[in-house]
DNA sequence: AGAGCGTCGCTTTTT
DNA sequence: GCGACGCTCT
């Protein structure tokens, strides 16, 4: 629905054209502190955005505006916006950023402050978990007693609510805290020592930097006069704390939230935030909008049934203008692969009888784990899919290897990539002569980095070690130097090869050390494009845009392919048909939340989340019994099914099992199923879920044709490329040159490509980014 | 020092 | 069902 034309040069008054009276009064109140509360659908992106276009025609410089979000892709979504509507220049001078990002950013132009170098590195939890292991084997603290996980929590969750372990120890009672607080403190000491921050310390440092400085608030005060705030029921108490000591000056800040969608308690968020607004700043305009604009009368209403069996929840009522719609359909299935199965069968039917296409389907589910059986069923069909969960690659040893490398060119001092590659690929350096070192460094309290430069003086270690040591120091030093007057890219490329890493993997020959190789082969690549695409990228810049990336960029993005996903990360996006699978206690809500009430309530606000995606049609399903953890586990259906409205629903008890049947699993039979046990869900159990038609405008989707006949997943296997010898290509880092030969097939198919430049190099396709250059 | 084998725990969710 | 980790053997 577009409601204003999106050129530029129209007066400010002309961006209120089209907004509902909420809206309007959202966006033109710019002064003093606003508090929206915005229900799923109710157009809060817009809001943000036109209220952002507002002020800059009101004549607010861009530079003086600061916008914070929860994911790296509500920022970008926020600008790209925001340039439709005002043009580029001005929306790429303004601020906009998650708030780690844009805390990082802030934190490395006065790091010296804080005792850190502009180089600082910013640990991942992975990073954090070795970090508190090698601690608890220095205090040598049992890690069977006291889970590093379990600790790495608590100091997480000490973090977030500004606690410090000088804090922490003082309340201390059990033994158990009492160790965790001398882990904590150590912890510290070693990031610091690291010269590194975790990603709570992006905020604590935050907090530190402006508390301490009061020059540097000052200036930030001045910089940024009107702040806004997305997602603000997710906010922590520590990213408040930044926000109201930047909001002090001159108190224009805007916050959004919907307290029914804070879904990330479990990280420390605290809807207590939303909820004080009003304490903290009495003279606050507070706007709700409440009209929906994303779903049917019947989707809503089904959302409504589940929240109302929240306690803590403030009131208010959506609604909307839009069409009755088709009741939600509840399909029972005896396991996952059944679910898996009905789930494609389904969608594939609505596609063909409602005009759907591929890209209109949402499947969420609560774990990953799940998505599975679901990837396998729709592969079987040959429908195309497309996961987004983004992280899992970096997740990668050999991944995770490459950048601990190119993080060390950065900063030397950083402990954790140190242990982490240096005896990566194999130099002879063990177990015990790292001990060592280790102990020697916390004696002499200096950085792990600079015992090994000076290795010489460090007793016990063998000579031959002492060689493999010094080599691995002028490994590091000798690419710091280049890093000079290479360019990133390149830097990579070589000092990745000289590492050995590539080397190692390339020697063992078999189709998972050659995968590793692409792997490593396709950060670099990666690093080549980034570059392209911002030609003052420096290696730190690179680094720390991976640090902080979560599912940001999507290459699938416009493609026509079925979307797949966690109701998390499905947060702020919308579909015409979702389907919510594995609705069954224990799994959705997941974990025993009957002890716990309060996370009962959270799950309920994620199924909240969930069905709100939908604008026309949903689809839940639920398993018998499903795989979990290797083996099969019975469940119920979840109680959030029997909360929602019975006068929505249509329940198909019995899946309808038309087709023939999968063949049977491995490990159980498929004897007779029992009738269901769903009496209790609806009046009409065993009826026939027949999807009718809601009446809609055709839509440019309607008429493009979909071709099933590859199947995808989230590696880069780009849609089906004829190669033939003799092509002319292009490589983000070799450049163009043109194809000499072809080998192997499927995933397997390399290209051997003669470059411009000379070189020759045997590339895999289903990796390497090699365009056709016309 | 490093390879090989067995055990354990694990899956929430993300910056 | 898999991967990380620890123990043992060479």
């Amino acid at each position: 629905m577009r409601l204003v034309p999106a050129t530029d040069g129209i007066p400010a008054g002309d961006l209120l054209e089209g907004l509902n009276d909420r809206q309007r009064d959202a966006v033109s109140s710019t002064e003093g502190p606003v508090l929206i509360i915005a229900g799923a659908g109710s157009g809060k992106t817009r809001v943000l955005t036109y209220r952002i276009a507002y002020l800059l025609r009101k004549g607010v410089h861009p530079s003086h505006i600061l916008a914070l979000t929860f994911t790296n892709k509500a920022a970008q979504e926020m600008k790209e916006r925001i340039s439709h509507l005002v043009g580029g220049p001005a929306a790429r001078s303004m601020w906009a950023g998650t708030f780690h990002s844009i805390f990082a950013r802030i934190l490395r132009a006065h790091a010296d402050r804080l005792g850190y170098t502009n180089a600082f590195t910013i640990y991942d939890s992975d990073d954090q978990l070795a970090a508190i292991k090698a601690c608890m084997v220095q205090l040598g603290i049992n890690q069977q007693v006291l889970a590093p996980s379990a600790v790495r929590s608590r100091i997480s969750n000490a973090k977030n609510s500004m606690q410090s372990w000088q804090e922490f120890s003082r309340t201390a009672g059990t033994i158990t805290d009492k160790q965790a607080g001398q882990i904590y403190q150590d912890y510290e000491k070693r990031l610091s020592q690291s010269n590194a921050m975790d990603f709570d310390d992006l905020l604590l440092n935050m907090i530190r930097l402006l508390e301490h400085h009061p020059d540097v608030l000052e200036h930030y005060h001045d910089r940024f006069r009107y702040l806004m705030v997305d997602e603000y029921q997710d906010t922590n108490r520590a990213q408040y704390r930044v926000v109201s000591l930047l909001a002090k000056k001159y108190r224009n800040v805007c916050v959004v939230g919907d307290d029914a969608q804070s879904i990330y308690g479990w990280r420390g968020a605290e809807i207590r935030n939303i909820l004080d607004f009003e304490r903290d700043y009495p003279e606050a305009k507070v706007v709700r909008l409440e009209q929906n604009y994303r779903s049917t009368k019947v989707i809503l209403a089904a959302a409504d049934s589940v929240i109302r069996n929240n306690r803590d929840q403030l009131k208010k009522t959506l609604w909307t203008d839009n069409a009755e719609g088709e009741k939600i359909t509840v399909l029972g299935c005896r396991d996952d692969r059944e679910e898996a199965d009905l789930i494609v069968k389904t969608v594939t039917s609505r596609i063909a009888s409602s005009g759907y296409s591929l890209k209109d389907v949402a499947i969420l589910y609560r774990t990953n784990a799940q998505s599975q059986a679901i990837e396998e069923a729709l592969r079987r069909s040959n429908t195309p899919y497309h996961i987004v969960s983004g992280v899992s690659f970096y997740k990668r040893k050999e991944v995770k290897d490459t950048l601990a490398y190119l993080r060390l060119i950065v900063n030397p001092a950083d402990t954790e990539s140190i242990l982490r590659v240096i005896n990566e690929p194999a130099r002879g350096i063990g177990q015990t002569s790292l001990r060592a070192l280790q102990e020697y460094a916390q004696k002499a309290d200096v950085p792990l980095f600079s015992v090994l430069t000076n290795i010489e003086a460090v007793p016990g270690i063998q000579a031959r070690t002492k060689t493999a040591v010094t080599n691995f120091v002028t490994l590091i030093t000798n690419h710091q130097f280049l890093a000079q007057e290479l360019s990133p890219a390149s830097l990579a490329q070589s000092y990745i090869e000289a590492t050995g890493l590539m080397q190692f993997y390339k020697l063992q020959d078999n189709d998972e050390s050659l995968d590793r190789w692409n792997n490593i082969e396709r950060v670099i690549s990666h690093i080549a494009e980034q570059q392209e695409l911002d030609e003052t990228l420096t290696l730190a810049g690179y680094l720390e845009q991976i640090s902080l990336m979560s599912e940001q960029d999507d290459p699938k993005l416009g493609t026509n392919r079925i979307a797949m996903m966690t109701m998390h990360a499905a947060k702020g996006l919308e579909f015409p048909l979702v389907v919510i699978a594995g609705m069954e206690q224990g799994l959705f809500p997941l974990g025993k939340t009957e002890v716990d009430p309060k996370q009962e309530e959270e799950e309920r606000r994620l199924f909240y989340v969930g069905i709100t995606r939908a604008r026309e049609q949903l689809v839940l399903t639920y398993a018998q019994q499903r795989y979990r953890f290797g083996e099969i586990s019975f469940s119920q259906p979840s109680r959030f099914l029997s909360e929602l409205d019975k006068s929505c629903l249509t329940v198909s008890a019995r899946p309808l099992t038309t087709t023939a049947a999968p063949p049977a699993r491995q490990g159980y039979t498929t004897a007779p199923r029992p009738a269901a046990p769903t009496a209790r869900l609806a009046g009409s159990p065993g009826q026939r879920s027949a999807p009718g038609t809601l009446p809609r405008a055709p839509r440019a989707s309607d008429y493009m044709q979909t071709e099933p006949t590859e199947t995808y997943s989230q590696m880069p296997t780009d849609d089906a490329i004829l190669w033939r010898t003799g092509m002319r290509v292009r490589h983000p880092m070799f450049g163009v040159g043109s194809i000499v030969a072809l080998s192997g097939v499927g995933s397997q198919a390399k290209a051997t490509v003669h470059f411009a430049n000379g070189q020759r190099k045997q590339l895999m396709l289903a990796f390497a980014r090699l365009e056709v250059v016309s």
